[in-house]
DNA sequence: CGTTAACCCATGTTAACCCATGACAGCCCG
DNA sequence: CGGGCTGTCATGGGTTAACATGGGTTAACG
């Protein structure tokens, strides 16, 4: 398992810690794991990004393509680097979120991790349930658009003609 | 072999816990098994679909064209990666299903396995014989329109079906 | 000196692991 | 040609380890 895949929800304890998914933690391990994740608000959504050392390549990526002391490198730096905090896992696998992701995401009593290949994310349970409908629909539309379903599921194995539902 | 086919009923015991049909188990071996199998709700049936890693690479194929960071892409992720599990096969060739992968596809006393090539579905036995049904009568029709009825089989008798189970 | 955060330990539940049984099919040998 | 034998496979159950969660304790910091 090298990606974050699935999605688990996990509860805040009265001291604020949560666990990470166990399959999470592995995966965060594999990906030469510093002491603590990567986290910062969704630019669009209200929930968390995460993700280790792969997360934070990717970011410098993004800015690596800006020239230096351009104001659009300056102005997207602030937006990806401002606002990352990196939270400590403790042993038990746990993490405490300070006090300005929690708003951002609206957390307070229960979080569902989703798992997103390279990064995951952190949201407020029944919005998260919301946001997986739409993602569903979209994709449901996408699929036509692309025709009978190949194009997703990539089977191509004919069991289409008919196989399905 | 190295394709998923036939149908298989095997059934959920008190624990929860399914055999996967020894065939298919021979095919994910194949299929650089990772230690478990991925399993999503199927979008267009009340199945769950499944594979190995040839089906976790194809998803990643289809979000690998987008742009990091789009909004497209973080839809398409919750979509496709926030609806899979990872189930792990025990010793024995079996595999514990989450509840909201049951619920997705109303399983509970047994289940049928039907390969599709590249993946296979699980589906409530009942559901997948009126699925089946459907599905031969279609075939019928698309052979009556290429007139092939009496060229191919000659026998005729829809030899298609009996055979199995 | 008080507050917060890291650390350590205890617990219940669930899922992983291990072994036993019974049906069944293929095979060998009489 | 038929009967017994053996290996595969689905299924059942017991045992253990992993994990999420709760609480206490100590160390750091203002």
């Amino acid at each position: 398992m090298d990606r974050f895949v699935s999605t688990f929800t996990n509860k805040i304890d009265a001291k604020g810690r949560v666990s990470i998914p166990a399959s999470f933690r592995a995966v965060l391990e594999r990906d030469g794991y510093a002491g603590g994740i990567y986290c910062y608000p969704s630019l669009d959504a209200a929930a968390l990004d995460c993700g280790g050392e792969r997360l934070a390549k990717k970011i410098d990526g993004l800015l690596s393509g800006l020239p230096d002391y351009s104001d659009e490198r300056d102005e997207l730096s602030v937006a990806l680097y401002g606002d990352v905090q990196i939270l400590t896992i403790d042993g038990d696998g746990r993490i405490v979120l300070p006090e300005s992701l929690r708003a951002h995401a609206s957390l307070d009593a229960a979080i569902t991790f989703v798992g997103l290949g390279d990064k995951f994310q952190m949201w407020e349970p029944q919005r998260f349930e919301k946001r997986r409908a739409e993602a569903r629909n979209k994709v449901q539309i996408t699929r036509k658009l692309f025709g009978a379903g190949n194009a997703i599921t990539g089977d191509g194995d004919g069991g289409d003609g008919g196989a399905r539902e």
